[in-house]
DNA sequence: CTTGTCACTTGTTAATAACAAGCGATCTAA
DNA sequence: TTAGATCGCTTGTTATTAACAAGTGACAAG
């Protein structure tokens, strides 16, 4: 699934492999933050992912051991994706990111609440989202 | 430069905007903590962007107030770089990609002491890098 | 047993990146 | 003073990837 071929043993490098493109983190936020697990949910996300690259995104992300898919109890033919503890490890770069983005974004929709609480009490910030996972 | 019609205005597609994609960080990475400034530094950093690429990249990070490139005194030929504070902002999601690609990397050239003080002492670190750049 | 929902796959078109070459401006050395 | 090297790009072509539209097999509901 992933590229064979490094482009250099740079950590940065390495992660831009799984993340280096407009679609991987949004999964991983729905699933993070917005309590989302299926497939349709990801697909309805107001970002418009074609069903392809969404299809590819899941199987890389799960093949690299980031989100897992179990088959849904009630219905056969749903999977329901969750994140790995590799996965759980990615939380700090989406707060990082909705920092950046919601300081810098005049239209953003992130409250100011939510960025003071995620600059000043980060790690708390963290351990919440990490427990609505359980 | 940018692209005019948004997907939405999640913090983490904005952000996602300007930093989803193989390369941009890639360049963060090479003012920020590696000293480079010119464009002739960032060609040959080991990743090999292509030079129209680059050429985008570098427009588009200035344009959008992310970098500035400024006349080279000595040279008047090149141009050097450097962040902006939009673009120092940066620097805590280069972290934490930097943290996550440290811990999951089996072949990273990150030192394990780099790592470990970027988890337990972020906020020196970061401002380690802030004052290097002035 | 039909009809809908589900997670995909497939095929086509559009956009972007990779690759190779070249260009004008500036600098350097003879 | 001028020939060659270096600088940050641009341009053209090919390859890769994404966007869009449609369809498919497995299951479920009525």
């Amino acid at each position: 699934m992933r590229k064979t071929n490094r482009r250099s043993n740079c950590p940065i490098s390495y992660t831009l492999d799984f993340f280096g493109d407009k679609w991987a983190l949004l999964i991983l936020r729905d699933i993070a933050l917005k309590g989302r697990c299926f497939y349709k949910e990801f697909l309805k996300a107001g970002e418009g992912i074609a069903t392809n690259v969404l299809s590819d995104r899941l199987k890389m992300l799960e093949s690299e051991g980031i989100i897992v898919g179990r088959q849904y109890e009630k219905l056969k033919t749903m999977k329901a994706y969750s994140l790995t503890e590799k996965g759980k490890a990615v939380i700090p770069i989406l707060i990082e990111i909705i920092i950046w983005g919601g300081t810098f974004d005049p239209d953003t929709e992130a409250t100011e609440q939510f960025i003071k609480e995620a600059k000043n009490n980060r790690d708390k910030v963290i351990n919440t989202i990490l427990e609505s996972l359980e």
